[in-house]
DNA sequence: GGACCGGTTTGCATCGTTGTAGAATTTCGG
DNA sequence: CCGAAATTCTACAACGATGCAAACCGGTCC
């Protein structure tokens, strides 16, 4: 059906590996002869097949991407901009979603379909420090996460801790003293749930404000809908508080929309902070005062970290952690002051 | 590296087409035989080499999804649907973005990469009709788009004309006369955005009320800034208006913020629509009355009809074009009365 | 007892490319 | 104008799988 290289070769009067040779610039070719060849490739539309080219070289030049799901902002955001970072260099990224499934996360580092690829890029959610040795993989693998465990991997993580105890310390310096958190999930042993709170509490801790458990309200996926549920068990509880930090953007809209159909006034009754700034962060209403975690530079140091690994010749190099920098990017639904 | 055919076969004592029988489930191998060579497979943790199988066997298993940019979450979540259902058949996703753009469109349907896939999935955006026979191609396609151009390949699509002057209206019913309108384009022969404005004109015309060209705003991209610059625009041109219709979800948050900025109320003074149903259409402030334009359905079918054409033989079937039904979502923005 | 017959297993060619090694050709100094 | 050293080109063997057709095996039939 396709041209192949012997096809072009026929036409071109020469032998295939002298097309394949000229496709690889190889440099050692007549001007003339290339040429020659060059105009059958034109003629006959010859594409290679990189099929067999993968198989042959081993190469793919395609990287797998694993998020949880597209339907969050956050991660198909991530996406976006891990696949313009490979197109960049002229990598094809297969997008898989894992749903935050601990079982599909697991199934996905064995899947056979990775052997179509060069490495993995990971954003985990189930896995726990439990299956770290599922991570220790011949594959160049690079977690691209929120999480801090201990993994025999490379990891390009946030800092989760100070970017959640600063967004707390914003709330607290804005006079502040009821901080409601959203997104606790006690299923996750060391996630970016667990590291965020952690932030939290030492935020309290450092100006003497108790911990008080009834602020703090538990989600699972992080969707719109969960910190909507989440702000409404929030309310049921009775309790008061003056602010809330969303652990991700996404619920801390939620949570805010629900809070104005309850008649708070935000940020006058109640200041609301999220967690990755998403584009519409800066388009609610209010538009969202939150946590820039690094988006850019984490998927772009993801890639590259992956390539390095993939480039990597002789003997493996020790996992390597790179750590984004955060800034607190103020909007209305918590002013500074 | 990486356990072979032949080495499971050396393992198990038997020739490597056995092990290859078995993998492929061939029916005549003895039950002894099969399980001999599936512990050695066990074993070995032995995974095909799906390079090698495709080129063999000329099937990749993998389709390529080409959307404008995953940063549109009705693109996102439109591929996050995809990718699922194309999970379930046991198939891969490469995922590529165009950014919308006419050049990279054409280059896509021209690259090399879609050799490594069994055909594509590709949402136009760029492309015009003088481009249709780029779309002549050898390998299964399918455009999952918004444009009902005459394109030689299949057509999955939205009743866009039929959902705008719905849309619209459904506005008028509600006693709005001054609709605007976010999202003209006029680079774009015969996209979304004309279709959309054919149905938002249809409308009118049908309730005598005249076409105003002050009310309709122009914009591309149709990002939320996109739709926060074009409410500036329009208010800056100081011309009276009840009503807008955003061509989706994104732009119309966008406008509705800016218009809350100016000091309009919606739905009270100024009611919005959109198209998309995106999920945060839900949760906005005011929620966000859309057109849902079968979004899910949409994405199925696409990739059955894709998997239909790559399961083909003989002669090819004639393109075929699917319509997905669209429903008028309620919301706040604008309530029915 | 040999031909015949399923069921079972195997050998070989092949997919389209690249790597290696060597053959053919050109270039050039002397 | 010869011989050596480049340069240019080609032949052949992989990569790891599948498809085809032939070989094998034990049992049945005549």
């Amino acid at each position: 059906m396709a041209a192949t290289l012997r096809d072009v070769a026929k036409l071109a009067g020469v032998s295939f590996k002298t097309v394949s040779n000229v496709i690889n610039d190889y440099p050692h070719v007549r001007a003339a002869t290339r040429e020659k060849v060059e105009r059958a490739i034109a003629e006959l539309g010859y594409k290679p097949n990189l099929n067999a080219r993968s198989l042959r070289s081993g190469r793919t030049d395609t990287i797998a991407l694993a998020v949880p799901e597209l339907n969050l902002s956050y991660f198909a955001e991530l996406a976006g901009m891990v696949i313009a970072a490979a197109e960049e260099s002229g990598l094809t990224v297969v997008v898989e979603q894992t749903g935050g499934d601990r079982d599909r996360e697991l199934a996905l580092l064995r899947s056979p379909r990775l052997s179509m690829t060069d490495g993995l890029i990971l954003s985990p959610l189930g896995m726990g420090q439990e299956d770290a040795d599922a991570l220790d993989v011949l594959f160049p693998l690079v977690l691209l996460g929120e999480r801090t465990f201990d993994w025999p991997c490379d990891h390009v993580t946030m800092r989760n801790t100070e970017a959640a105890r600063a967004a707390t310390e914003y709330l607290l310096a804005s006079g502040r003293r009821r901080i409601a958190v959203i997104g606790e999930y006690e299923g996750e042993v060391m996630g970016s749930a667990r590291l965020r709170l952690r932030g939290y509490r030492e935020a309290l801790a450092a100006h003497d404000v108790p911990y008080d458990a009834s602020l703090v309200v538990r989600a699972t996926l992080w969707h719109r809908a969960d910190g909507a549920r989440a702000m409404h068990e929030l309310l049921d509880r009775d309790v008061p508080f003056d602010a809330v930090f969303g652990f991700n953007d996404t619920m801390a809209l939620g949570a805010m929309r629900v809070l104005q159909e309850a008649g708070r006034r935000v940020p006058e009754d109640v200041a609301v902070i999220g967690f990755d700034d998403l584009d519409e962060a800066a388009y609610s209403i209010p538009s969202l005062t939150t946590v820039d975690p690094g988006r850019e530079w984490l998927a772009r140091t993801a890639l590259e970290t992956l390539l390095a690994r993939i480039a990597e010749e002789g003997p493996k190099q020790p996992p390597q952690t790179e750590l984004a920098d955060f800034t607190i990017v103020e909007r209305e639904s918590a002013p500074r002051n």
